[in-house]
DNA sequence: ATGGATTTGTCCGTATGTATG
DNA sequence: TCATACATACGGACAAATCCA
């Protein structure tokens, strides 16, 4: 018998809308099941009595979110959904003057750009957002061009605990969330509220280096507790006199390892029996392509004291400028007194704030992440399985499961500089590695590189490593 | 057949009245029936030659009367008659001034509001600024979405000198521009980028304290160098060990004190001899309504250290989110590898730069400017006459020339707490300035109140002072 | 097995209410 | 007021896949 979605409402939701809306329940309640075959769209139409444009649009959606996948002429089928339903989305920016690229030096355009921060805007919901915008404007700009919560738009915040305990597992109120334009801005505030709780940090090394030297700006010591591309080791962390550490479990920077489950419980352990904080940067938390979704540290034990800290950048836009942190119950009262006496004031834009709260509450923000997902797995899927290809027996591709770049080791007593900038001139950029290694040795054998895959077209891919394997060809 | 409605009168009524009362009659007569369709919105104006205008306004009238509903994507259709027609129409609706009441939420309004901050919105310049954002957002926004340059975009910084030489006689050139997100963000840089070059840093005092905090916050010591509404002691400033000092030479905070020119004279001749720097925050510095504009500390003397720091926020719009410091030529070096070590991110709006750009650009800013201090120069005028003959004999109005606010001084034995709260049920807010004193004498006898004038309309000034003045009266 | 008919995903031109400039 | 762009819907053309006599 033929499926057909349940389009109760009769509403005043666009038909494709309603449409969309009807099958992905079927699908996450279970009722649609991998490799179904869906009715053609025509079938639909015709049972629904409505034009066929609508039944596409809505089937259309559903392969952009990776719920089902066209075969071309035969049908419409029902995917394997790779991690369960609602529990991944982007993370924060890679932020930093790594993410800058003057005018000067995008002028040689590289054909191939592996740049690792680089974002595919091509499915930017530029429409949907200018709409929003401008209604921000035209409704309520009287109220929102004056000054607002230094903390952020409380709606904003709502939605945002919202989602992030539905995709990120966080389980927070939104008074426990603080919005701000930059991520050292909050860590700044954060180290000058923690002063007292610890004379260091103990860091990943390596590690994006932005929280640790924001802490250090604010005189903490650092201290490396990792190995490169291992776990944490808690008798290290034991041996510091340090009561806060940073980590970046989703996505551990570069090497893109992911912090295994068991790993997490014992850092929050560690936390609890020595009355410690662990600050979580959620970078790449959204973008994980294999395997169970891991929540983020913060739910997993509340009990631990956990600052979670993400932002916009990465999944919607850098220009947002909207970053936030989750702060724990134990840090808000700190804080608060903090804030008052510097006079902390609001630092995103509240007709920002109020536009991507409007974003989220009409649900095109998750649609987003479900879209821009769906579009990095593809890439880093083909990203992966070219460069293993091409590299065979020469290189490795490691930890490509989740993030916006991956890492390719190399034997070669080349340097690594010498290798990109010997790609540059031909239009292929990537870069090196080892420089995030507090204990780099620029000398050994092994060499790694940095792949992004986010602002390379899908099709560019495979010529692109071609041409890098052929260009290196001399060095390996 | 088409359904073309009788337009008998070529009479003076609007198009679209006359269409909506021809519809009108043919529905009432029966001639449209219940789920009849009408004619789309461009057939119908191409059949009467007339735009779409009208008809659409036709349309949207009957809809909203009940005589018709729109089927989105698909067309107009005929309802089922009101049972109440004839009980309304267009016209006798009743007039919504008498029964308008005021949304819930606005509920701690206050009648009239002296809060220092507040700004004057009604001459916002809406529609431009609505204009060159959506252009901006249109022409740009793949450019934009991306991270840019995290000083500030280059076009916003060129026009930024050229205007902050113009009107405020601060000579730079854009590369000394940093543009940030909020003053503590930039001024967080600053304080560790100048680290090594005192141990603490002079300060006005009283002061508005988010230059000093900022810099506490680095572990900075702070030495007050000034008396309550006095000039700068530069024989005390010689003996404290700082070599950095924070004035607010424009409108010295809360005061509104103006420092003259001989005294900025001096204070630069201290920092040239001690290879000091001065923190010029020029808070302020645009709503000068009196006497000769005096040029920023920074312009009078190029060989003296100056770092010249201000913000859109009060000038146009909170919202905005753009701040600015200008660095002399000696901390260019010494800020650079601190961004860079510290990963200082672009934090305002990419395409808010681009459209304040084009805003200034196109000459707006300069009207917006002179227009607002024409306005805020009308506020001030009348509420210091106003003051001064209210509180003729108990009160006095100091340095009323510059700011968003003056300062009533009062003798009383009544906390200044008190008297704020006393008024606060009825509707007026000020505020107690003494907290501002770091030496703040709560049982003198002299009481300063901040009576902002941004906020408040013009119109109500005087009776919100009269009001002030008769329930202050058991105080004076 | 086969060739014509049918089904199917894809693409495109058009219509129409709505938003924006 | 007018013109344009946009979101949504309709219906048809096309070619590949599938089905059937």
């Amino acid at each position: 018998m033929l499926y057909t979605p349940n389009l109760q409402s009769p509403s005043h939701l666009p038909v494709y809308i309603a449409l969309y809306e009807a099958i992905k329940r079927d699908i996450v309640g279970g009722k649609l099941r991998p490799s179904d075959r869906l009715p053609s769209i025509r079938a639909l139409a015709k049972n629904l009595s409505i034009s066929t444009t609508p039944v596409e649009t809505a089937y259309q959606q559903l392969i952009a979110e990776g719920f089902m996948e066209s075969r071309p002429r035969r049908g419409f089928y029902i995917t394997q959904l790779p991690d369960s339903y609602g529990k991944l989305t982007l993370n924060d920016t890679p932020s930093s003057s790594l993410n800058f690229i003057p005018p000067e030096d995008a002028a040689p355009v590289y054909s191939y750009d592996f740049h690792m921060s680089k974002n595919d805007f091509i499915s930017f919901p530029l429409r949907t957002w200018r709409r929003l915008l401008n209604h921000t404007l035209l409704e309520e700009y009287e109220e929102l061009l004056y000054y607002g919560d230094p903390l952020g738009e409380a709606g904003l915040r709502k939605e945002l605990a919202a989602y992030l305990y539905r995709f990120r597992g966080v389980v927070c109120r939104p008074e426990q969330i603080v919005i701000g334009a930059e991520q050292h801005l909050l860590m700044n505030y954060l180290a000058i509220t923690m002063k007292d709780l610890s004379p260091g940090v103990a860091v990943e090394n390596p590690c994006y280096p932005l929280i640790p030297f924001a802490f250090q700006a604010q005189g903490y010591e650092l201290f490396p507790v990792t190995e490169a591309d291992k776990g944490i080791l808690i008798s290290r962390l034991r041996d510091t006199p340090a009561r806060i550490v940073a980590v970046s479990p989703s996505h551990q920077f570069p090497g893109g390892r992911v912090m295994p489950f068991h790993e997490r419980l014992e850092l929050l352990e560690w936390a609890k029996e020595n009355h410690a904080y662990i600050i979580e940067d959620d970078y790449g938390g959204e973008f994980r392509y294999y395997g169970q979704p891991i929540p983020a540290l913060q739910g997993i034990d509340l009990s631990a004291n956990v600052i979670y800290v993400g932002g916009f950048s990465q999944i919607l836009a850098p220009d947002l400028c909207i970053h936030y942190m989750v702060l724990p119950e134990a840090l808000l009262e700190p804080f608060h007194k903090i804030r008052r006496r510097l006079m902390f004031e609001l630092s995103s834009s509240r007709i920002y704030q109020r536009a991507l709260q409007r974003f989220m509450e009409q649900g095109h923000f998750e649609k987003h992440v479900r879209r821009m997902r769906n579009l990095y797995r593809k890439k880093n899927r083909k990203l992966a399985d070219t460069l293993e290809a091409q590299f065979q027996g020469v290189g490795e591709v490691i930890n490509a499961e989740a993030g916006l770049h991956l890492l390719l080791k190399i034997r070669t007593p080349a340097s690594e500089q010498e290798m990109v900038d010997a790609v540059r001139p031909n239009g292929i950029r990537v870069a090196a590695a080892t420089p995030f290694y507090s204990d780099g040795k620029p000398h050994s054998e092994e060499k790694k590189f940095i792949i992004g895959f986010g602002g390379i077209d899908l099709e560019k891919i495979e010529e692109g490593v071609s041409r890098l394997r052929e260009l290196w060809n001399p060095y390996v």
